[in-house]
DNA sequence: CATGAATGAGGATTCATTCAT
DNA sequence: TATGAATGAATCCTCATTCAT
């Protein structure tokens, strides 16, 4: 019955990425949301089961967009370690391109109740399984060292990607979060590689100055 | 005004943790945390301020005397990589030796408010500085790649056993923690190392079957 | 954000005189008053901001309606005796015709907060320059002594009125208070007076019996 | 069982005094009370039944203390004016030698319950029965007006100086209350004389400057 | 489709009083 | 007599959700 479609849609998810960003998870309620997308409170329950669904929803519709991204630009490379380099580019980039979004997926998200971690554990699988085939097929290539459990590694790689985040999105802000790119991707390649030895980051990935 | 000591003080701590684990941070009613340390709900109140009070004395109280008995245990080490496989070997297991601890301190109170999670992070921060420590020294004896960043490289570290735990909390627990010791030290190890070369674990650490 | 008007603003502010008549000020919580007045406790919250401005609100229609019918019925009159027999017989006759209202503004209300008297005391002052005025008035016309310092006259004027009312609210009312309306007018006309003559109460103020 | 003397008793009926003008009767802990009165908590409930018979005691010793000493120095005087007179001055300098015990009486023991109420009716009923015998000696002798209801005229009375002390007290204490003394008598003796007549304030009675 | 006024369940905290010592 | 640690009942307010319009 719930609509999950049209511009009404966008905005609230978009209304409620902006409220929670501002004044934090607990003061997110539902009429501020609706007041900040333009829309009575009634019509959130037109498009959305509940609250928790908004939520869960807004999860889902970035974490999709940043999978989805993700596996896209690393389709076409063919060495492991510039797969990896390129996730850790694409992982900070886009956080420090948004940082109501940062903020929200960093901090706010992960106050909520047990049901909306659940759902966001399952959405943030896709997530997971992407860094997980990037180390298999390392691996497989013999670029990663074939003694490693690539579940391990996974969390590894992604525990190592999220503190880096959400120790920036707290310090208010003050460093540049990209500029950890380089020396995260080197620590946690050095770590992945066969024989200790990786190579440089491929410095095309990173813009311009 | 608040009363930081005696049996009761412990009691009502322990109760926090079981209630907490139990039922989640929003059913930890102060009512269920005073019948289950057996106590007056008025009785909470002569030794902490408030409910925020009761969390926050948790958090120092076990996270102080982890990095207190983690400190301890390292103090005689001479080799970094050894301080690293005790550091790891110690966080596993402590976390696995009590489970409710472990729910409570890696999931329940991460949910909780902001100033909750501005104390927390002061708490915690002795942890961080510890572990900076290790990385500082292991590089000043050469052990540790000298280009590292040290704060990049205790994210790194703190990151990936945090992620490897919390997974670990959040999978019903079907395999064991303190089993990763090994796989984490090896992966984080050559990632820390000058030349991608990491000493084996050091076995007599872990305990016999 | 409080919307202070409608009828069930009205319906919310009779219901707490009613209910604090009945069962006192510490008795009158806000599920009471919300079941007396026939809605929701939450929509309580839509009409005041919270249970301080229910009474406060209350306070203020109560004795704004009562400050301006009597400036209204003042205001053709020449005579400054008889505006006091006037004044006199609105104050009286006012409490006598609302029992409820009477025992809220005498007895209940004066047991509140100190922020709750403070609010009372701003709104009273309309009143106290109502009667203020009328003996500057009759001071300027020659009626009342000159030698008289009119803010103390205006406190002797309402203490005497206000000390009459509330005794009759706590006296089980087993006499008429508009039946005191003649005598404290000659006692206090008396007093005002500039030669120690007062007109006779003009007793076509009072109703037919 | 309590016991209803004692220097313990006196400390703890000061101490209520102090701990009620000093932060209000809703502060009024029992614990405040009995750490100003350098004694345990239960100790109170030795000397009183509980805590409302301590504000009942407090006001019985203060009201009585005044009373009597009314009573005393009235005794020997034979003009009624006169005696209106010394009653006036008595109240207000009884009043303006004790702020706290002012602010008491005045202000704070007026938010109490119904039943510390009914209490301290009845306690000063000595005090009224001592204004109206004053009026009805008054006219008695023929000084004051024999048309006059003494029931009412008391009220008139005590309303008058009671508006006027509670004024004093919640103005901050920027003026002297005793100087009130003079225009309060002429207003009162005016009202109450027989023909509108009063003899000036017998200016022996005031303190010299 | 859209509205927004109305609903009502749920919980931290205070403080007068007790009673074992 | 005196202590003071422990007790536990009692209540205002928020906010996700509904439904008549």
């Amino acid at each position: 019955m719930a609509k999950r479609t049209g511009e009404k849609y966008q905005a609230i998810i978009e209304a409620a990425v902006k409220v929670i960003a501002g004044s934090g998870y607990h003061n997110a309620q539902v009429t501020r949301i609706a007041k900040e997308a333009g829309v009575a409170d009634g019509t959130i329950y037109l498009y959305f089961e509940n609250k928790e669904d908004v939520l869960i929803s807004l999860f889902r519709t970035k974490m999709g967009q940043f999978t989805a991204s993700a596996e896209k630009e690393l389709s076409n490379l063919e060495d492991p370690f510039e797969m990896l380099a390129r996730l850790i580019h694409l992982h900070f980039s886009r956080l420090q391109g948004d940082r109501n979004l940062a903020a929200v997926l960093q901090i706010e998200l992960r106050q909520s109740d047990p049901s909306i971690r659940k759902n966001i554990s399952q959405i943030i699988k896709e997530y997971y399984n992407l860094i997980e085939q990037i180390i298999k097929y390392g691996i497989d290539r013999g670029s990663f060292s074939p003694c490693m459990n690539p579940n391990v590694a996974r969390k590894i790689v992604f525990g190592s990607l999220d503190e880096v985040a959400t120790c920036w999105v707290l310090s208010a802000r003050r460093y540049s979060l990209t500029d950890l790119t380089v020396p995260v991707y080197e620590l946690i390649a050095r770590g992945l590689s066969t024989d200790g030895k990786a190579p440089p980051f491929p410095v095309e990935i990173l813009p311009l100055h």
